[in-house]
DNA sequence: GAATGCTGTGAAAACGTTTTCAGCTTGTGA
DNA sequence: TCACAAGCTGAAAACGTTTTCACAGCATTC
């Protein structure tokens, strides 16, 4: 059988924007020209002749042929993957910012390498580990409970952004809002709403962002002259569970309160739940405020009060300072604010 | 200056589990034997004698070598990385899969590249020629608008397993569970609780899983002798807003009903939040079932009663299939079960 | 009219592995 | 003592690219 003929038949059955098996060297051949001219024509990298071109663009078209990108990152040393360390792929609260980085990465000609390390330091540096041995161009690290020493010697491989820490090192950046000016918002909104006994529904301790909100909610109560309770701060584990018990425990306690600052909002869907249970009113008997504003707390009966962290633009700027670093530009980059969203479950204390 | 000492001196930085830039060359020539039997060690494929082998171990140590995966995919012909194509990664109803999905690729030694196609077929095309274009070793589609011919077609170059469709071709495998008797079950536990007019609010139509659990509800009905009444169903989207325009309009019709079956979850969470807006109370007024079991039905205000889908072990699953295909295996699996849920939003019709 | 510079091109080396092939030891049986 | 297998090992080719180098052709320049 001819050549041409099978050949022909081929391109017709793949007319869908298919890399075929075709390499660079079967192009060349069927263009009459030697592989690295067609390298070229490929990348742009030097001027080639319209003849030559419009042959080795019609062989590409026939053969239907996409570069391999495994040869491409070999060679180049570039593998234009991005791993991503979150700690539960399906955690609402890291989704978003899953979102912000994918739509980030894809625009540049990056893919994410999504990894969990399951709120567990031994984990994530094995995972980080599998990250590196497939030569990731860089890591974004999304908080975790691995400590910044490590993540910046680890940096030494590889650059690195994270975010709920805080360091700076050459090839290491991190990001992280305010959270104590969050914290502030949130009680400040609850006493500007009359409330003088407000409960507070910690975070993880062990978390950055946890104790700065907590400082946030201290500031603001002092700020207001109000005394600071031991007994209305009860500890929560950022997840539903850990507010349904704090409001058990709170309760159990006695000690009176007219509002909850819980310290995200998976933890108000658990205090809210908590207070369904005991006939508590929300917003009427007891306010209720969170912490993210993660995209269900628009849909929570009744929508949920709370501080907004733009997760997503997050998501795109630690695509931007990873970038960055990888093209070793310096760059400073604004950091987005947070927010007020003023729903439904607080209100005015009678 | 010597090479021992600079090598020394490297091999004592990095003690971390972490890749250094050694090649397998280096190794060889640290232990005094060829790249050929470093690599033979390090894949076992060949008997090497025990003297080599320690000294290979050891220089792999010393200079904490990790093969790069990118030559060995490039060699093998083999990426040991999967494609899913997920329609929006922030979605939690994909979330649960991808966490399943993720789980299981990673304990066979795969990891995966995760790309969304925004429901959208031409996006969705788009990204799987990305996908191909890094040669991964085989295809997960979630659901999504891609024609199942279009797939099978795709299928030729690469495995493709799929939730949410129905088709099966030597390379492509598809798994869906039974949503007719999913909405049946749904129907029942409504009905069995004395409840006689039943809306349904419906999922996009353009979506077999939806007009599936429609036809589960009509035969519920039927059998037990309950007519089924066009004007009790309603349009949603699968989402939020759908579930609370679709409560609106049901009001609007002023057909009396006493018990809602929303296509999803999170369309039950917006018709919760429409009927909390009208005062209308669940489950004492209106009984609200949805379908999915997503996490957050743990928590909301009720509790919703729900029938489960199992997306993480479906996640699991999609692997093992993807996985039996790649090696050419043909194997049978079982698919799980979908089961009824009961929380706090249905009770007894007065 | 020779030296110079530019432009376009191909040959070949390189990226870091795996694998085939062949060769070298050694041990075995005739 | 010799042929022969068996067991290890290294050289070299291969995977599919990119990139360096060299060279041919051709136009400038003095």
């Amino acid at each position: 059988m001819p050549d041409t003929n099978s050949k022909k038949a081929q391109a017709n059955k793949v007319k869908d924007p298919f890399p075929s098996g075709a390499t660079v060297v079967q192009v060349a051949e069927a263009a009459g020209v030697s592989p690295s001219t067609v390298s070229r024509i490929l990348n742009g990298s030097a001027r080639v002749s319209d003849e030559k071109r419009q042959a080795v663009e019609k062989a590409i078209f026939d053969l239907n042929f996409k570069p391999n990108q495994l040869a491409q990152s070999l060679k180049r040393g570039l593998s234009m993957t991005i791993g991503v360390l979150t700690q539960a792929i399906d955690s609402p609260f890291f989704n978003e910012t899953l979102r912000g980085i994918e739509d980030a990465l894809t625009s540049i000609g990056y893919a994410p390498l999504i990894v969990s390390g399951n709120w567990n330091a031994r984990e994530e540096a094995e995972r980080i580990g599998l990250l590196m041995a497939r030569r990731v161009d860089g890591i974004i690290i999304l908080t975790g409970h691995l400590d910044d020493d490590t993540i910046i010697r680890f940096s030494e491989h590889v650059p690195i952004v994270a975010t709920g820490r805080e360091f700076d090192a050459p090839r290491a950046r991190s990001i992280r809002l305010d959270q104590v000016a969050g914290g502030y918002l949130a009680t400040r909104h609850l006493i500007d709403q009359g409330h003088r006994r407000i409960a507070h529904i910690a975070g993880i301790t062990a978390h950055l962002d946890a104790v700065d909100r907590l400082a946030g909610y201290r500031k603001a109560l002092e700020d207001a002259g109000i005394a600071y309770e031991p007994r209305l701060v009860v500890q929560g584990d950022f997840r539903e569970a850990g507010g349904l018990m704090a409001i058990a425990q709170l309760l159990e306690r006695g000690e009176p309160f007219t509002a909850v600052f819980a310290a995200n909002d998976q933890t108000a869907y658990g205090a809210r739940l908590a207070l369904y249970r005991k006939g508590i009113r929300v917003p009427d008997d007891v306010s209720l405020i969170g912490f993210d504003d993660l995209p269900a707390s628009l849909y929570t009966t009744p929508p949920l009060t709370t501080v907004r962290q733009p997760m997503h633009e997050i998501g795109r700027l630690l695509v931007d300072m990873l970038h960055a670093l990888i093209a070793n530009k310096p760059a400073r980059f604004a950091l987005p604010e947070l927010k007020l969203v003023i729903r439904e479950t607080t209100s005015w204390q009678r």
